[in-house]
RNA sequence: GCCCCCGUAGCCCAAUGGCAGAGGCAAGCCCCUUAAAAGGGCUGUGGUGUGGGUUCGAGUCCCACCGGGGGCACCA
């Protein structure tokens, strides 16, 4: 009887006594090496289903490796700094490490019982000061090398969480972890310099594009959003300094018309003509009061107000007139632009809101965009631009920045999407800043001996957001002395982004007790970098952009070896239900550990895998935990009474050859579907091996066949990538010791793989009309000769054949 | 609006350009059983979303369209 919580009790405790999973640092242990890791988890209360998929997903890929032999890393930790766990303490009255350890605690529990292969020893919290200390180290090397830094500006606020926002978390002007409307706000805060590294993040992704989803690569890409063009200065009447503008197309600058400014860049404000500034201050009050969602709206009209001054074309000398409009962002590119309405729709609408001119300097063929209001972006030939006359858009791009570049009034440009990552939170349980404000050194970084910079010990209602982190109202924790001067000053009171954390910590698995750095760049040159990642695709440009970031800043500090962390990327897809995704709104959530009670773990994490492919989403309204567990007890019976019919160690050569067969061919195939990442097939061949084993248990050699007994041990292996606790009690019955998890990955035998005859297919024009059974090295030949004697065929046939193609073994296609 | 991915049986899904069906769900039938359950077995006419094309041969490659999913979308 197949009783999968029995079968829980008995082998978890056993597995527990020995961390059997534990990676082995021995030098002298030469087993090549694999790093397995599974994006950590939030621990926001217990495990749920879509934890269950994608560990169990990477559970197949470990526990895999482990059979093949080699020496395996598989950690596991939690990214347990966080909103969640605030919120929490502020309603409980309580400190937030209070949820986030207990709730860390669930879900290792829950791990331990779903039977994860990971290494329990190198366990890590990010919310551990021996682990953010190493958060404070890694700031103070990126402040010395002028990659952390402060400024002010606009930045996106979330009113809900009470706190700034990197680019990459507001998801189409919105809140990405809350969903709340963002709003910009004008403050100093801190930032990775990450545009500096735009050109590697881009041009590095050739090194991974084998390894990672296309469309990751695709998003990361756009994200980074490289364009080229050319810087162009234009003179402003009545300014002493030019105006730089940057734009992908120098080839129509003499289409040029207008100049526009971004509203809200100080810029406007300064070059505006008095009569002017009223309008120009009324304007940008409107547009502050926009909503990004309002703002980035394609539909919305243009506006923009004439700021009463000219601009003169380096090129042409064209006095053109100066604007400014919201639809110019003063973050990207020089926060103005020349407007050449003729080639670029968005000039083009303003130009005709405006009653701005509009001239055509690339004739494309295609109606004037001043009376169609089409604008023409095309390729084409240039007119009405001296010296670019006659030229395509390519030469004519050649072409102007060598004239810009003669006259030093322009050159060729690079500029890019991204921006710098915006690191500071206002809020309370991350990691401080480890920064010291003093009035006479500035700011100071706190030396490394007096690292970490712990947390204040705040809770419940001190945790309550204002608008200011939490961390300044802890007036004993702000005031400290400068470490340079002596004299007396302040903390920053700012925590970082979470996503620090998780932008090195699998390097830190490497030894997560190391006290001498971040991680022990000895052990990080041994197991790095990491062979297969499995995690969602909702951090294509969050997490795994900001850890490839890190990386290569490691790399430049000699403290990696390699620029890419992650060579191979998997992304599950998600647990849905009744084609939604699960929520408590809809009330259609499935509970894991419920299902588990339902069906034990095996039938869980079976039915994970074989639903589908991995990267496809699971919709469990259409899979049955039930029939898992039916094919389990199948499996098991198999098991059992090969195990109670024959012996261990005797040799498998006397067998039925037709289950030895089976057996060996499925092996081959297995081991290149699991290679493939095509587990839901692999699952498929199980099944399959598992109906021989019963026929030939029940109508064939009988279950004392030695065939029998290697099925089921292929079996029980083969098992222990998804179905750990059957395929143990499995190998039990089957008379061997624990733990089938390090019994072997089995081998085909070639000498059973081939077969003695195949079935040909012999089609007369397309047409299936004949088969024949032949050897399986027959020759194209003889195929072809056996063929066009086969009666059957000739009936079809009248007269020699036009064209025959034979492809041996398997099939003649016959052309009448 | 632009780009990418996917449409195979009632459902989930297989199929190096070569017989459309491996596996599972559901359904139906049979065996076992006093009966039921459990167990064992058997049953596949949809021609691969639609229309073209390439090819001896297309689910697979190309083009267009339809449907679903995802990404980007005033970035000059």
């Amino acid at each position: 009887m197949y009783d999968p919580q029995a079968l829980q009790a008995k082998w978890l405790p056993r597995w527990e006594e020995s961390n059997p999973f534990a990676a082995v640092e021995d030098a002298a242990d030469t087993r090549p090496r694999k790093y397995m890791l599974d994006m950590f988890p939030y621990p926001s209360g217990d495990l749920h289903m879509g934890h269950g998929e994608v560990f169990a997903i990477g559970d197949v890929v470990a526990r895999y490796w482990f059979q093949k032999g080699y020496n395996v890393l598989h950690p596991i930790g939690w990214d347990s700094f966080g909103l969640p766990a605030e919120n929490a303490a502020i309603k409980r009255n309580a400190h937030p490490a209070e949820w986030t350890y207990a709730n860390i605690e669930t879900q290792a529990n829950s791990f331990k019982r779903y039977a994860i292969s990971f290494d329990w020893s190198r366990r890590l919290h990010t919310s551990d000061p021996e682990y953010y200390h190493w958060n404070q180290w890694l700031f103070t090397r990126f402040y010395e090398r002028g990659l952390a830094y402060r400024k002010g500006g606009l930045v996106n606020w979330c009113p809900q969480d009470q706190t700034v926002l990197a680019n990459e978390q507001v998801v189409a002007g919105k809140c990405e972890r809350c969903g709340a409307d963002v709003v910009r706000r004008e403050l100093t805060q801190w930032y990775f310099k990450i545009t500096d590294y735009a050109d590697r993040l881009l041009d590095d992704m050739a090194r991974i594009q084998d390894g990672w989803p296309e469309r990751i690569l695709t998003m990361q890409r756009n994200w980074i959003g490289r364009s080229t063009g050319a810087d162009v200065r234009f003179e402003i009447e009545g300014r002493d300094e030019p105006v730089t503008v940057y734009t992908t197309r120098p080839d129509t600058l003499y289409g040029a018309t207008f100049f526009v400014v971004a509203a809200d860049a100080p810029l406007a404000e300064e070059i505006v003509a008095p009569e002017q500034a009223e309008a120009l201050a009324a304007y940008r009050a409107e547009v502050a009061k926009l909503s990004d969602i309002e703002r980035l709206s394609t539909e919305k009209e243009k506006t923009g107000v004439f700021l009463g001054i000219h601009a003169v074309n380096p090129v042409s000398g064209e006095r053109i007139p100066v604007w400014a409009a919201d639809y110019v962002l003063s973050d990207y590119g020089h926060g103005a632009i020349m407007a050449v309405p003729a080639h670029d729709q968005r000039d083009l609408d303003f130009a005709r809101k405006f009653g701005l001119p509009v001239k055509v300097v690339v004739h494309t063929g295609l109606a004037d965009p001043g009376e169609t209001g089409v604008a023409t972006p095309g390729e084409g030939t240039l007119v009405n631009s001296g010296p670019l006359d006659g030229l395509t858009k390519a030469e004519a791009i050649g072409k102007i920045i060598e004239v810009l570049e003669e006259r030093g009034t322009g050159r060729a440009a690079v500029n890019y999407r991204l921006r710098d990552w915006l690191l500071s939170r206002q809020r309370f349980w991350g990691t401080p800043i480890p920064i010291i404000h003093c009035v006479d050194c500035g700011e100071v970084p706190v030396p490394d001996d007096q690292l970490p910079v712990t947390l204040p010990d705040l809770r419940g209602a001190d945790l309550k957001p204002k608008g200011v982190s939490p961390l300044a109202a802890a007036t004993d924790w702000v005031n400290v002395s400068c470490p340079k001067c002596g004299g007396p000053a302040q903390r920053d009171t700012d925590t970082m982004d979470t996503f620090v954390d998780s932008s090195w910590y699998f390097l830190r698995y490497c030894d997560p007790d190391y006290t001498d750095g971040p991680f022990d760049v000895e052990k990080v040159r041994k197991w790095g970098p990491i062979d297969q990642y499995v995690g969602g695709v909702e951090h294509a440009v969050l997490h795994l952009l900001y850890a490839r970031f890190f990386t290569k800043v490691l790399h430049d500090m000699g403290m990696v070896d390699f620029v890419e962390p992650f060579e191979r990327l998997l992304n599950q897809g998600q647990v849905i239900n009744h084609g939604k995704a699960m929520s408590k709104t809809l009330g259609n959530g499935v509970d894991l550990g419920q299902q588990i009670d339902n069906y034990g773990v095996d039938a869980v994490r079976l039915t994970m895998i074989f639903a589908g492919p991995p990267e496809d989403d699971i919709d469990w309204a259409d899979v049955s935990p039930a029939a898992s567990q039916k094919f389990l007890a199948r499996a098991f019976r198999v098991m059992t009474e090969a195990g109670a019919a024959s012996a261990p160690g005797t040799g498998f050569s006397g067998g039925d050859v037709e289950l030895r067969k089976v057996t060996h061919r499925t092996i081959d195939e297995v081991t290149r579907l699991v290679d493939g990442h095509r587990f839901n097939v692999a699952v498929a061949r199980m099944m399959e091996l598992t109906s021989a084993a019963r026929k030939a248990i029940d109508a064939g050699p009988g279950a004392a066949d030695p065939a029998v007994r290697e099925a089921a041990e292929t079996l029980a292996v083969m098992l222990s990538l998804v179905a750990p606790y059957v395929a143990e009690e499995g190998w039990e019955r089957l008379g061997h010791a624990p733990s089938v998890a390090k019994a072997g990955w089995p081998q085909a035998d070639p000498a059973l793989l081939v077969q003695e005859s195949v079935t040909a297919v012999v089609q007369v024009a397309g047409k299936v009309r004949d088969r024949l059974e032949v050897s399986p090295d027959i020759s194209e030949a003889d195929l072809e000769a056996l063929a066009l004697e086969s009666e059957k065929v000739r009936a079809y046939l009248d007269g020699a054949p036009r064209k025959v193609i034979v492809r041996a073994p398997k099939l003649v296609n016959i052309v009448p």
